[in-house]
DNA sequence: ACCGAATGTAAGCAGTGATTACATAGGAGG
DNA sequence: CCTCCTATGTAATCACTGCTTACATTCGGT
C-alpha cells in the first residue's frame, strides 16, 4: 500500500510532487527562478531529499520537460488526426496550429522545453524520440505533398523541412522571449502569430504567383 | 591622463575590461556560467568593484548585448549596402544572410542577445532601437517589392514580416541551442541552414507555382 | 523476525548576487 | 599648495544556491 498518505517519514510519491511544485514555481516567478530547495520546502521535505530522485538540478527540469513534451505532441497529434489526409499541405498545417496553440496556452511549459541550457535535451530518449517523430511525420506530409504536385517539387525537403522547423520554432521563441512586448498593439499577438502561420502555409501550398523576370 | 595605466587604487577603465571578461567567460563555459565575481578577479579587482560601474549582473550582461548588437546590426547593414537595391526581394535575402552569417560567426554574442531571460532588453534603447532599426527596413523592402509586383500583394506585409523575422531567429536560434547536434551528419548545419534561407527567400518570390485545386 | 535496499535527515562546503560601511585617489576651487 | 567633494575602489557580511557526505529511518522480501 504504498500509496497511503501516512505522511510519516517516507514521502510516498516525492517525484511527482516536486515535478509539480517545480512546475508552481515557474509559472509564479519563470523557469530561472526554480530551486530545488524551494521544491524540497513546498514538498515538505529537507533540501538534500530531492537529489535521492534526481541528480541533479537538470535532471528535475528534464523530467519536467519530458512530462510537458508528452503533453505537446499529444496537442499536435490530436491537431493532425482532426485533420483529414486528404491534402498534405493541410497536415503541415494542422501540426503548425497545433504546435503554436499549445504553446501559446502553455508557455511555461513550453519555456522548459525550449530552454536547453536548464535541461539535458540530448540525454533523453523520450525528448528527443518525440521530437524525431514529429520530424518525420512532417517529412512523410511533404513527401506525399510533393508526389501528388500540392507542393513544387523545386523544393528540396530536408530545407523545406528545416524552415518550417525553424519558423515554426522561432515564432513560439519570439512569444516566450517577449519580443511582442510592443509589438501589434492594435491586433493581440496570438493572432497575428496565427496569421504568420497561416501565410506561411500558404506559401509552401504555392498560392502566390508574381513576376519571375524580377524589376 | 586617465588611459594611463599606473594600476593604483583605481583602475582607469574598468568598464570596458569587465565587460571584455565577460564575454571571455562566456566564450569559455557559455552565458550561463557568468559571475560578477569572477569578472571582477579576472579584472583584477575585490568583488563588490563591479557594482559601481553596473546597478547588477543583468546591466552587465546588458552592456555586453549592446556591444554585440551593434555588430549584427553592422554585419546586416554590410551586406545590405553590398547588394543593389534594384530587387527588394534580394534585399530582403541579404538581410537573411548577413543576420544568418554572423550568427553563426558569433554565436556567444547572438546567444547574449537572444538570451532574454539574463538581459534587460526592453530598457536598453539601443537594443530595442536597432531591433526595430531593421524591421523598419525590412518592412520598406516588402513594401517596395510589392509594389513592383516582385512580391504578391495577396501576403499581408506584417504577417509576411513576421513570419520572416520568426524564420530567421527560429533558424539562429536552433543553432545556439544544438538542435543540430545529430542532424545532418552528411551536411553540415551551417549549409543546411543556408539552403533553408534561399529557400525561404525563394518562397516569397513566388518562384514556386503548384496545382492550387488541391488534391 | 531480520536484513538489505530505498528513502529520508542533518550538517556543511564552495560559490553566487547583492548590500553596507569604510578607504583611497584625483580634480576643482580657494 | 592645500582642502574638500566626488568617483571609485575595498572589506566584511548576508541570504541563498546546488551539491555532498554521514547518519537515521522505514519498507519489503526471505
Amino acid at each position: 500500500m504504498t500509496n497511503s498518505s501516512r505522511a510519516a517519514y517516507h514521502h510516498g510519491n516525492l517525484v511527482e510532487e516536486l515535478i509539480a511544485a517545480t512546475i508552481g514555481m515557474i509559472e509564479e516567478k519563470g523557469v530561472d527562478a526554480v530551486s530545488v530547495r524551494e521544491a524540497a520546502k513546498r514538498a515538505g521535505v529537507s533540501p538534500a531529499a530531492p537529489f535521492r530522485h534526481f541528480a541533479n538540478k537538470t535532471a528535475l527540469m528534464t523530467a519536467v520537460a519530458e512530462q510537458a513534451m508528452g503533453r505537446l505532441t499529444l496537442s499536435v497529434q490530436q491537431e493532425l488526426s482532426a485533420t483529414g489526409d486528404a491534402d498534405p499541405v493541410e497536415g503541415l498545417r494542422a501540426i503548425a496550429r497545433g504546435y503554436l496553440a499549445w504553446a501559446l496556452a502553455n508557455p511555461t511549459h513550453f519555456d522548459v522545453i525550449a530552454s536547453r541550457t536548464v535541461i539535458d535535451f540530448h540525454g533523453s530518449p523520450k525528448l528527443t524520440g518525440e521530437t524525431e517523430a514529429i520530424r518525420l511525420v512532417m517529412l512523410d506530409l511533404i513527401a506525399r505533398g510533393q508526389a501528388s504536385g500540392r507542393i513544387s517539387a523545386a523544393l528540396a525537403p530536408d530545407a523545406l523541412m528545416l524552415s518550417a522547423r525553424a519558423f515554426i520554432y522561432g515564432l513560439c521563441r519570439m512569444w516566450i522571449d517577449g519580443h511582442f512586448a510592443e509589438w501589434h498593439v492594435e491586433k493581440p499577438a496570438g493572432q497575428a502569430m496565427a496569421e504568420a502561420v497561416e501565410l506561411f502555409i500558404d506559401m509552401i501550398g504555392g498560392r502566390h504567383a508574381t513576376n519571375l523576370s524580377g524589376t
